[in-house]
Parts: C-alpha cells; structure tokens; sequence
DNA sequence: GGCAAGCGAGAAAGCGTTTTCTCAGTGCTG
DNA sequence: CAGCACTGAGAAAACGCTTTCTCGCTTGCC
C-alpha cells in the first residue's frame, strides 16, 4: 500500500496519496514554504512521518541542479597528511550541512585528472591535492572543474583558489636551525620526484645554499614513507652528514628508527628533522623536531574557500599562503665534532 | 550553441542536436548497445568528444536507480584504524567502480543514526562503524539502511553481515604473553565507556581472569587517545601494576611517552603492549607489542560484502571474525623483581 | 450584489538520463 | 508483386523531486 513506486521506497507520491493531497503540496510542506494551509501542512507531515517518508536526495538534486556534497583528490590515503586535510575538510563541510566524496588516486597520477572529472560531476565543487600532475595538465582540466580549490599547488588558469604550504621557507628554516646548532654538512632527504611540494623544498634550499655558500648540501634520493627513511640509513651516513633534513615526518621517523638499529645516536651523532608535525612527531624517541604545518585548520580553509565559489560569492580567489613552524624538540641537538678531531 | 541546458553544461541534447540524432540514440551510443547503425555511432562519438560531452551523473542515478557510491560512517576520522578501514574500502570499492561518500560522526553517538540514514540514501550501501550506538537503536535502524555491513558490532537484525575483530581473544593473548614473561600484576587502560570493542575486551579480560585467578588485573579509566594515555601516567604508577595493557597503540604510545619522561624505563620497569598494530607501532622506541589487526583487508572484506549485498547475490551474509596476531616487539618484557626484593 | 483582487493548491513542466514502445523503412519470401 | 518479418531510430514515459503556471474559490470593496 504505502509501497507503490518502482523502488520500493516511499516516494512523495506515497504521502501525497495518504494526506489527500497533490505532490506539489507535499514538496511545500517538506520545504517549509509557508503558502500551505496549516492545517494540510500537518495533515502532511502526519502522513510523512508516518510513512517514514524521507525525500529522495537525487531526486532533489537533479531537479535543484546541487547535490550538496563536495569532492576531495588525495594521491594517498595513507598518508597523514591528506588525512588531516580530509578530516579539516570534513568537519569544516559537515558544518555547512555538505558531505564528502573521496577519491584516492593510489599515487598514479595518470588517474588523477579523470578522478577529478569523475568526482567533480558528482558534487558542487572540488578539492584537488595533485602533487604530481603536469603544470600544463592542470592547466588545461582546472577551468572544467571549477568550482575547485587546489592544495598545495597554483595554476594559471584564472579564479581557482590554492592554499599553498610555504615549503620552501620550512626547510630553510629548519636548516638555518641545524646550521646554529653548529652543524656545516647537511644532506637532503628528498620526497618524490616530480612532487610539487618538493620542488618547493628544493626552490628553498637552493636559497639556502645561496646564502649560506659554506654549509655543503647533500641531495639524497628518497620518497614520502616509512620505508624510504628507514631504507636511506646506508646513503645518509655515506654522505656524512651530520645534520639530516627529511621530506617529511615519516621519512624522519623510518631514518631515525633505521639509525637506532645502527646504534647510531640521536642527536648525538646525527640530527635528524621532519617536516609536517604529523600527531606522532611529539611521541617518538627523540621527540622530532620538524616544521609544524597547520593542516587540519588548511582542510577547513579548503572548504570556506570552495563554499565562496559554490554562492558565488566575488571573492577574488584569494587563496592563502602558510608558514609553517619550527618546532624544536629532541632529534637535533649541537653537531658532533668532527670525526677526525675524535679521532686524535 | 553547445550550451542550451538551463544549468550552462553540455547535456545530452547538445550532442543530440550536433549529431543529427534523438538523445535515444545518444543514449544508445554512450551505453554501448549495438543496435545503433555503426555510422550514426561514429557521428555521436564524434560530436560527444568535439563538445566534450560527459554524462550527468546525478540524471544517470535517477533512471538507473543507483549511485554506483557506498557510505561509510566513522565516529572519528582522526583514528588510525577508521583510516585505514575508510583506505581498504575505498580501493576495493575503487577497482569495481564504486566511490565511497564519508560521514564523521565525531564521536557524536546522537548523531549517528541520522547520519546513517542520510548517507544511507545518497548510496548505494552502507558501512556503518558505530561503536556507541545501543543496541536497540541499531537493531531499529538496521532494516532501513540495508544493504548495509557493521564493522565491530552485530546485530539481531536479519541478512546483516558483520565484521568483527575478536578483541576478546586479542586482549587475552596478550595478557597470556605478560604472564608468560613472569607478570603478575596487570592493568587494563580501558576505551572509551560504552565503546563496542572495550566491551568485547573486558569480556575477553574476565575470561582470563577466571583462568588465572592468581594474577592481579586493574581496571583504570582511559580514552582511545594519545592524551589518554600520556595522562594516565599517575594511575598507572599507583596501581603498582608491571604489565600494562592499553586500550590501543595510540593510548599505549601516549603512556609509553609518559613514563619516558618520568624516567620510567620501558620494558625494564614496565611492559606496556597495545592493540591494532598501527603502522607507527614498528617505530616507537622501544617498538611496540601490540596485537595486530588485518585492518586494511578488513576494509576490503567489508566492501566485497557490501557487494555481496548490492548485487543480491543469495550468500547468506556470513560475515567474519578476524583473530588478532600477537606481534611481540620490545615494549614488553620479563617482569622485573618485586620492589620489596629490590630493596633490601 | 457584482466584480476585482488575493490566496492556496493542483496540474504540469522541467532537471538529464535510460528504456520501452512505436513506427517507418528495408529486404525477404511466397 | 504483395505482404511480412525485421532492423534501427525517434517519441515518449519513467526515475523523484521542485517550481512555475494556472485556476478556482474566498474575501472585500464599491
């Protein structure tokens, strides 16, 4: 009885039928319109609330043209990282009544455009964390995706907001740290090639270099995981560094676990810095220093952002740039002196 | 020209109206039915790439009556364990074409219920971890969110499968691997009051207590957090307590960065083992004895089931019972001598 | 008392697809 | 050569909702 429609849910059909009245009168009452008779209106919602009546939201959208809901690209999941923005994200949204769709490119960044085509059809607007696309990639989909908010990259093309993480002014940072800690032989642990946020690194560094021209820098080839920092023992102290930055707190955490099995001391003989200030940094053993990047708060932004473009709001797409903040803990500590002078 | 539709986006009608054909045909085409003679399907094609067209996902939905989305609920994103659920669902669900819509609950069991249900109905199934909703609010909500897959938690709601990680047995094994080490007197750092899976541990703990009925098990107060743990420093002490079991990794890590600080050496003065086996456990100093959940695959058992479900196929929905793997590393070991011994 | 204004609710037209139904046209067969 | 089966494509209905349009009824004023 209650049950007539092709789905078997309760449509507004249903409860058109049951209130004796027509389904435009329902979809009134069911949107507060207050042009409906009182009395009708709670002989509706009597009949909606005894049928369990609860509207079809892609019914809704298709004919409101939204679906409330927001897309996010994340190259991986497992990483802290894109986590804590989606969470930011999340929270942010749900506050504002929107929802989430994820989707994880798994690193392969040929997906990556199609996700975001896919994910951005399906909602009112878009987050795109895509660290490695090609410039010219972004370029060409970004006015196809709009309204989009870009994390951690920037795009010719006009109007889209990017919330930018100063990595360039981190890692200078946390290397002038190690530098007035004495240390003069540092080494690089990058992050994927081709990553954007470490082309950032490297634009910093390089003006590191500029300016501290007696400090040697080692670029070590890495990646953005555990497994990276802990399988880069061997090349670190082959470099001779003394005072070790790492594409990221992961990174650090592996090194450091993989120098401790070495019996390698830290701080003691090597410095070792992350990048990100991921929950676990303050828990290792030494608690890491690294460069505090507020993440959560950039999901939240991501959202304010987005939801501007989504009311049209002019707004001038201003996007924002973040600093991140030395946090000093345990893992650096004074350069040793050098091995020959121990040796003596 | 190419945009006539009211919502400014090429529609099928444009491509329709540039190939010459009805939207029928268009429709025809883009499914692949092969009824369509092959030099229309060439004209279509052709207009659809020239206007670059893409179907209307929401359109789609409604006249196929599905969303090729999944939902899945969380109490908190911030978990490592609910990540790593929300990463195995998602690419599992990923490589058959499904996205996955998220809802945080924030730990707000009211809202979980209704987030469920709103979720439930943007989707096409429904994962739903909520481990503080009752019983008798699940059991009543259950039918309604079908197809639906419960993570931690059963129900007597019918054609529901569940996934289940056998915290009881986890948590024994672990007190047994205490005991083994010559610990007589435990504690238990319990979750968070109400949770489904502390419940499953206590059960667990009493089972062992029976059995061993000589050793000392204290139940303290916790949370299923860093701060949880690190503030249950004093209770720990004061229970006298030389084996911990914390409620997960997180709470253990927390505990294990407490006692560093008050110079209590772990495992020497006391062993402290975890639960979940979380990627960072291999790296906290010392590392840490947890007892290791298959998380990610549990993500994916859960979306193969939902599948199950979605396609109908009759499979009775089983469900699974995952047994913990004891994983000992370093934060555990052999009980040190009585502190009376110690003194005299 | 008759007419205009106003209000409230039903009818119907979308929203963008898919799919069934229908029918024109072709090519066989008898 | 006529009729029939069959193929292939357009017309139209359906999916479930919102919203405009329209119209009947009530009310108020002259």
């Amino acid at each position: 009885m209650a049950r007539k429609s092709a789905t078997g849910r309760i449509g507004i059909a249903d409860v058109a039928v049951k209130a004796g009245v027509s389904h435009a009168t329902v979809s009134r009452v069911m949107n507060g319109n207050f042009t409906v008779d009182p009395d009708i209106a709670a002989r509706v919602r009597a009949a909606a609330v005894e049928l369990k009546y609860q509207p079809n939201p892609v019914g809704r959208s298709l004919a409101l043209g939204k679906t409330d809901t927001i897309g996010i690209v994340v190259p991986d999941l497992a990483n802290p990282t894109f986590q804590a923005i989606l969470r930011g994200l999340s929270r942010a949204a749900a506050e504002d009544g929107y929802r989430v769709l994820i989707a994880d490119s798994f690193e392969v960044s040929s997906e990556e455009a199609i996700l975001a085509g896919e994910a951005r059809r399906r909602c009112d607007g878009l987050v795109l964390c895509a660290p490695r696309m090609s410039d010219a990639e972004l370029e060409e989909i970004a006015p196809s995706l709009h309204p989009l908010v870009l994390i951690n990259r920037t795009t010719a093309a006009a109007g889209i907001p990017s919330l930018v993480v100063d990595y360039g002014q981190g890692v200078q940072d946390l290397a002038e740290h190690l530098v007035g800690l004495g240390h003069t032989r540092l080494a690089f642990l990058a992050g994927p090639a081709g990553s954007a946020s470490n082309g950032l690194r490297l634009e910093g560094l390089e003006a590191f270099k500029t300016r501290h021209p007696q400090v040697a820098v080692t670029m070590l080839d890495g990646g953005s995981d555990f497994d990276t920092g802990h399988g880069a023992v061997d090349s670190v102290l082959a470099s001779g560094a003394t005072g070790i930055l790492a594409f990221n707190d992961l990174v650090a955490m592996g090194l450091m676990s993989g120098l401790h099995e070495r019996g390698v001391d830290v701080p003691g003989d090597i410095s070792v810095t992350g990048f990100d200030d991921i929950p676990f940094a303050r828990y290792t053993t030494p608690t890491l220093t690294t460069a505090a990047v507020p993440i959560a708060e950039l999901g939240g932004q991501a959202w304010r952002e987005l939801r501007a473009l989504i009311r049209k709001e002019d707004h001038d797409a201003p996007g924002s740039r973040y600093q991140p903040r030395l946090e000093i803990r345990a893992s650096s500590g004074p350069a040793k002196a050098p091995r020959t002078a121990a040796h003596g």
